[in-house]
RNA sequence: GGCCCGAUAGCUCAGUCGGUAGAGCAGUGGAUUGAAAAUUCACGUGUCGGCGGUUCAAAUCCGUCUCGGGCCA
């Protein structure tokens, strides 16, 4: 069977979708989360449940340890033999998860570019940005007139790509372009949208849960062994919380903001992918 | 009861010598092919607490009232 696609902003219900989903076609999830796929993190990253988990086979939660980092190409490479063996069993994969990036590489699939550098991005961060952009501009001169050159990442990317590969950047990712044409008219899923009082209502709620449910015991835990998650959306603020720096309710809004930008964010992007199905959903229901 | 300080955007506040107001945060929209829960761009009209007064002109000066906060009784 071909995959099904679950996406949506975070907190819209997407795990509810994708297991009703996976009983109405005999399906299997797939997390598409960037920060579920790690062990550790299962409380502020919203995995779901372990009585959610023994209803339907769950994949790709909790397999990378917290040292580990992940990337798209990663997460392509660690989803697809788990497809595929989903498939060879006559199941459905339900596909679901709020990574823009990674669902667009699933899909679509990667340009034939370099992986990342660690220590050319070290190198390059220590860097002035405008001598990033120089040095962009002379390399791949289309690259840089059609790259954000105010967008650091963007630019430390372009010329990573052009210092690694020996080509231009420009040329690699028009390869890329080329094919991605047909492939979305064979795709199919769901993006789950909900008005933003009803979003902003539930974030609220699950970041209450989440501070009351044990968010304080598993950043202390993980901050000890790893330092990959300071991007991560409430990890930041309650380390802060824990070292005294701010107090619960503080901590909780700082919470909450930084989850509604991210859902915003993910609207926009996944407002692209014209070939997902909208589902409107309006519920105000807790999770 | 007396005196002092405050009242300006949803929130916290700035506003020089009077020339009808601007930052941060929040919010909204966008970008986005190997860091993506990241990174980044754009968007600022609001009875300047109310009512009077002075002035060509008041958020700004004067009077008064209301509501906070403080000090003295």
């Amino acid at each position: 069977m071909d995959p099904y696609y679950i996406c949506g902003p975070t907190a819209s219900g997407k795990s509810a979708l994708a297991l009703e989903m996976a009983r109405k076609l005999n399906g299997e999830i797939v997390n598409a989360d960037a920060f579920q796929l790690y062990r550790g993190l299962e409380i502020v990253s919203a995995a779901p449940s372990e009585e959610e988990r023994s209803v339907v086979p769950h994949h790709l939660y909790g397999v990378l340890e917290p040292t580990e980092s992940a990337d798209a190409q990663l997460y392509v490479k660690l989803a697809k033999p788990v497809i595929e063996e989903i498939q060879s069993r006559g199941k459905t994969p339900i596909i679901t998860g709020g990574s823009g990036l990674y669902l667009k590489f699933l899909t679509h699939g990667a340009a034939p570019l370099p992986t990342g550098d660690a220590a050319l991005r070290a190198e390059m961060d220590a860097r002035p940005l405008e001598e990033l952009v120089a040095e962009l501009e002379s390399l791949d001169p289309v690259e840089a007139s059609r790259t954000a050159l105010q967008n650091r990442r963007f630019v430390s990317r372009a010329l990573e790509i052009c210092i690694l590969s020996g080509q231009k950047a420009s040329d690699l990712r028009d390869q890329w372009e080329s094919k991605t044409a047909e492939i979305s008219s064979q795709l199919q899923g769901f993006v789950i949208q909900r008005t933003r009082e009803d979003l902003h209502a539930r974030i609220a709620l699950r970041t209450r849960a989440m501070l009351d449910g044990g968010a304080l015991e598993e950043v202390a835990a993980l901050s000890k062994i790893s330092n990959n998650f300071e991007k991560a959306i409430g990890f930041r603020e309650i380390r802060s919380l824990l070292a005294g720096e701010t107090d619960r309710g503080t901590c909780e809004e700082l919470i909450n903001a930084a989850t509604r930008q991210y859902a915003k964010r993910q609207e926009t992007w996944f407002r692209r992918e014209k070939w997902l199905e909208p589902k409107v959903v309006q519920d105000f229901s807790p999770l």
